[in-house]
DNA sequence: TTCAATTCATTGCATTTGCAATTACTTTCA
DNA sequence: TGAAAGTAATTGCAAATGCAATGAATTGAA
């Protein structure tokens, strides 16, 4: 069973090579395409709690949203109650592009399970669904 | 249906992390012990090859090879009919810790989809080998 | 209520990464 | 055959990565 790690990573490296080719122009590149895409449909998440969601080192999470807060496509914002939290958004200029992210996305993920059948598509979701990790 | 592909990065990164925590006693991080698994497998497979069937950057892949070289896991033979080809085999050594390597995978495997029923397990082995990418 | 344990964000640092370029074959096709 | 195109391995270099450690704030248990 041991094949199905093998697949869900080679599949992920792919299409994050794709990604962060497609979206270098944007200075989106080493997945940080990923932190808008997720700030956009989440907002306020703090920064570990935004790591976690993607699995993703909390320090390089950190590194790469305080990049997006330089280049103008997140802000952080303090917690009211809790000092040590700061919480993510979009600005005006992430939600701008998150369509496109979104888009692209989506038509990855098309390709991706292009052969399936609606009823397989729909069963490959709810089986990932059910993995713990 | 993008949900998939943010369920298989996320999953990948995680046991990558995991992983990688578990074998750099052995000097098996950054997924070195990737190649050192695949090449006890499938001997003999050059350079490039090795680096696309697991879809790891080339230059990536060629130096982790070299580092394998260098501590002893891995050795690099020249092709006898294309000079370009240095085809890639595990050493004693190698050999000695593919046990070890593949029961983890298998055991990260296990417990990824042990909520899962024996026919589920089937079907998401079934349906990831339909994706394309 | 106090102090130990936990959970944040952040930084230090050595290592890794990956794009772009280079060199050395090999293959193709006119 | 011979030049052009394609495919290997390899290197240069700037940037990203991630483990370990730090300090500040919060929580929990006695």
């Amino acid at each position: 069973m041991f094949e199905i790690i093998r697949d869900i990573g080679a599949i992920t490296r792919k299409i994050e090579i794709n990604t962060n080719a497609e979206f270098r122009r944007l200075g989106l590149a080493n997945n940080a395409f990923i932190y808008v895409i997720r700030s956009y449909e989440k907002p306020g998440m703090f920064l570990g709690e935004l790591a976690d969601s993607v699995q993703i080192d909390r320090t390089t999470a950190f590194r790469t949203v305080r990049k997006l807060v330089d280049s103008g496509y997140l802000r952080l914002e303090d917690d009211a109650n809790d000092k040590r939290l700061r919480r993510v958004y979009v600005t005006k200029k992430g939600a701008d592009v998150y369509p496109e992210l979104h888009a692209f996305e989506q038509h990855s993920s098309d390709t991706l399970v292009s052969q399936l059948t609606d009823n397989e598509k729909n069963e490959l979701k709810r089986l990932l669904g059910k993995l713990i990790y």
